[in-house]
DNA sequence: GGCCTATTTTAGTGTTTACTCATTCATCTA
DNA sequence: TAGATGAATGAGTAAACACTAAAATAGGCC
C-alpha cells in the first residue's frame, strides 16, 4: 500500500473526515514541517552531533569545558586511554565541527572549546532528570 | 618518551618551573578535571548524542519539534526517503535514548519529543553563527 | 643546515552502523 | 476467528567509523 492510502486511513481513523482534500492538506503541511526541518543547518547540525557522539571526543570537550580554558595537546595524553594520534584525530574532527578552536603557540597547540560547544553540554546538563 | 615528560617539558616552556613537584601537581589536576569529565553521566549522554547524529533521526526529531506536538508513524513516512522499517528502528533508537516518548492509540502509535530533545534543538539553534 | 620533539596526516584494519527485506506481533473488523 | 493493516523486530550487508602504526610536517635550537 503507499503511504497516502496509509495517511488516508489515519485522518479518517482520527477525525471521520475522509475526502481526498483533507488528505492532500494534511499531506501540504506535513511537507511544509519537513520543508522546516530540513533546512541548510540540517547537514552542519548532524556533524556537530556526530562529533561529540564518541566517547573520546566527547570526553575532550567535557574536560576542556571543565578547564575553563585552554589546553595543551600535550594535558589530554595522560588522561585518554588512546594514543596520541588518535587524540590528534579527535581533536581536529572537533575542530573541523566547529566544537574546539586551535591556537599555535610555539611548537605546542592548545585547544579550547567554541559557545556552541558549551551550549550544548550546557543543554545537556540542564536536560538531566 | 613517555607522556610525563612530555608533560614536564611543556611546563618547563610554559612557567620556567621544572620540579617534579610541579608536574606531579599539574597531574593531580588534570586527573580531577578528568574524574569530574567521566562520571556516570557520559555513557547516557553519548548515547543520546549518537541517536541524534544520523540525518535521518534528527530530521524526525526537528519534525516533532516543530510540529509541537504528537505525529502517527504513519505521518513520517511520506517525508523521510527510507522504508517503514527504518522509520520504525529510528523511531525506537530515539526513544530508547530519551529523546522522544511513544503512545499508543488503538492501531496507530504516536510519538513525541522530550524535554530533552527540545533542549539539544535550542541550543542547536541558539548557538548557530 | 641538521637534529630533536610536538603534532598531524596517511594507510590499513577490525568494529559499528544504517539500511532493506522478511518475518512476527498487535489491533481492529468482517 | 480469520483476515487485513500498522508497527516492531531479526537477519544480513555495504558503508562509515575509530583506532593504531608509520611517515610526514613544522617549530625551536645547536
Amino acid at each position: 500500500m503507499s503511504s497516502t492510502e496509509r495517511l488516508q486511513r489515519y485522518l479518517s481513523d482520527e477525525s471521520g473526515s475522509c475526502g481526498d482534500a483533507e488528505v492532500a492538506q494534511r499531506l501540504a503541511e506535513l511537507e511544509e514541517l519537513d520543508a522546516a526541518a530540513g533546512g541548510p543547518d540540517l547537514e552542519a547540525d548532524v556533524s556537530v552531533l556526530s562529533a561529540l557522539a564518541n566517547e573520546t571526543r566527547y570526553k575532550i570537550v567535557r574536560i576542556l569545558h571543565i578547564a575553563d580554558g585552554e589546553l595543551c595537546v600535550c594535558e589530554f595524553s595522560p588522561l585518554l586511554d588512546v594514543s596520541d594520534s588518535a587524540i590528534s584525530h579527535a581533536l581536529s574532527q572537533l575542530t573541523d565541527a566547529g566544537l574546539l578552536t586551535r591556537r599555535k603557540d610555539g611548537k605546542w597547540r592548545k585547544y579550547r572549546t567554541t559557545a556552541r560547544a558549551n551550549a550544548l553540554l550546557v543543554a545537556l546538563d540542564g536536560s538531566r532528570k
